[in-house]
DNA sequence: CGCTGTAATTTGTTATAACACTCATCCGCC
DNA sequence: GGCGGATGAGTGTTATAACAAATTACAGCG
């Protein structure tokens, strides 16, 4: 026999997972979740793409990424094919995965999507955020606007998609949730051009808006202060994608 | 060498997909779409689900489902686990591949995304869709009532997801029609119970005020019908879910 | 310098075997 | 009869090898 060990060892991890604390049950038992080695490398795969880290168009062959993850073909090629599923990643013609360009329609949707579903989340927040949740949040409103004052865009990209999810998990919608972070991750390799416009000088800012509109529980006005931080905030990256378009 | 052949033949097909015809293109060219063997027994198990042709809480165990698709464990595991990262299927303890069972919590969930996606859709649908696009909805809604007449509900209830997602279809949104698909998957298993209320007698149908809409390209009403469709006519499977939820 | 045909490498795909683990069965023992 | 431990079959997981097709490298020739 050629083969040498198959398999290290078989880990279960505790879930951060937020499902029912079933009364009774003691509160340090958490549902035990299978980390498999697929379920790490999409992990990452996945939270670097949500970080901008891989450029469009990049491609992602099945064998080199397994080294560099060092595991093999098997479990990669779970992890590259359920990002396909998802459309964060695509197949090109020849069957390679590759980071898709986002097109101006689809980006489009996008945001009219991320308005209906966020526009929810942050209503349904409004009724039922916690003041410490609220000021969390306020926090990291703070972190943008000081890395906007030190010019320190790279952060502030990050930090505005970590606004944006950090409000949706307020709604408590965990469907709704994993839709909107799935719309952001088919974002993140164009999100680093979010400020390609230039930095928007608002006052105030729809942060803001969004913030004190949770903390005086007014739903409607969380809601449309969403829907105008999308509108108005993502014009960096609808620039971008236009002028894209040519290029390609 | 212990193995046989390891590979058929590889065989590309052709899509069904609606994207771009691309001006000088011959139309008979179409993109090519690769169909693996996992890719197959993705689809067809998709299919079978949203046909409502799997039970909640049933076991579907790697090995005898390859031997029943007759592939190996490769692809049969990647089709499973898709469904899974999509939530179309689930892990339990021992990381078998269940059925999920909907909690009343998700449905509700569901059904307030369905109100604001199809929602969007059919108000974009009703500035854009063409007569005769419009003529074909309203031909399954024709089948439908037929099958009320005739108590034929198992093929009511699939007409009925035909007809939510012919109409998102017509407003021409492949992000939010995948989205909505989705939903309609895992909403699958419990399908058979919509009639469970009993056959609602309204009059008009909210599908007729769909059609009515469309046809008079009003999309705020076209909007509203599709919510209370929605509200109203999944009566059947919240009490379905609320009943099955003491049961288990 | 450019073109062309062939060999070698690399790609995605699939089957298979080996591993760690779980669970049911069953046999012997008290 | 009831109980505990062996044992076997079956589970998900992973590495590996073999295959077809595509791509690249490169030699030879014009």
């Amino acid at each position: 026999m050629s083969s040498r060990s198959a398999q290290p060892t078989r880990r279960d991890t505790a879930a951060p997972g937020s499902d029912r604390p079933e009364p009774g049950a003691a509160d340090w038992v958490r549902p035990l979740v299978r980390e498999n080695l697929g379920e790490r490398a999409y992990a990452d795969l996945r939270a670097a793409l949500m970080r901008g880290q891989l450029r469009p168009r990049e491609r992602l062959r099945l064998r080199p990424m397994s080294a560099r993850f060092g595991i093999s073909a098997t479990p990669m090629r779970e992890a590259l094919l359920r990002l396909v599923s998802e459309k964060a990643l695509a197949l090109d013609a020849r069957g390679s995965v590759i980071v898709p360009s986002l097109t101006l329609a689809e980006l489009l949707e996008i945001r009219a999507i991320r308005i209906d579903l966020e526009g929810r989340a942050a209503a349904t927040a409004a009724t039922i955020a916690a003041m410490e949740e609220i000021d969390a949040l306020a926090g990291i409103h703070d972190a943008i606007s000081a890395c906007h004052r030190t010019s320190d865009f790279a952060r502030a990209v990050n930090l505005n998609t970590e606004f944006h999810l950090a409000l949706c998990r307020l709604g408590r919608l965990p469907v709704l949730y994993d839709i909107v972070e799935m719309l952001w991750v088919r974002c993140g390799p164009i999100l680093s051009h979010l400020y390609d416009g230039g930095l928007p000088d608002w006052e105030p800012h729809p942060h803001v808006r969004v913030i004190e509109a949770l903390r005086r529980r007014d739903a409607a006005e969380a809601r449309d202060a969403v829907r105008e931080d999308i509108e108005r905030g993502g014009q960096g990256l609808l620039v971008h994608v236009q002028s894209a378009a040519q290029t390609a």
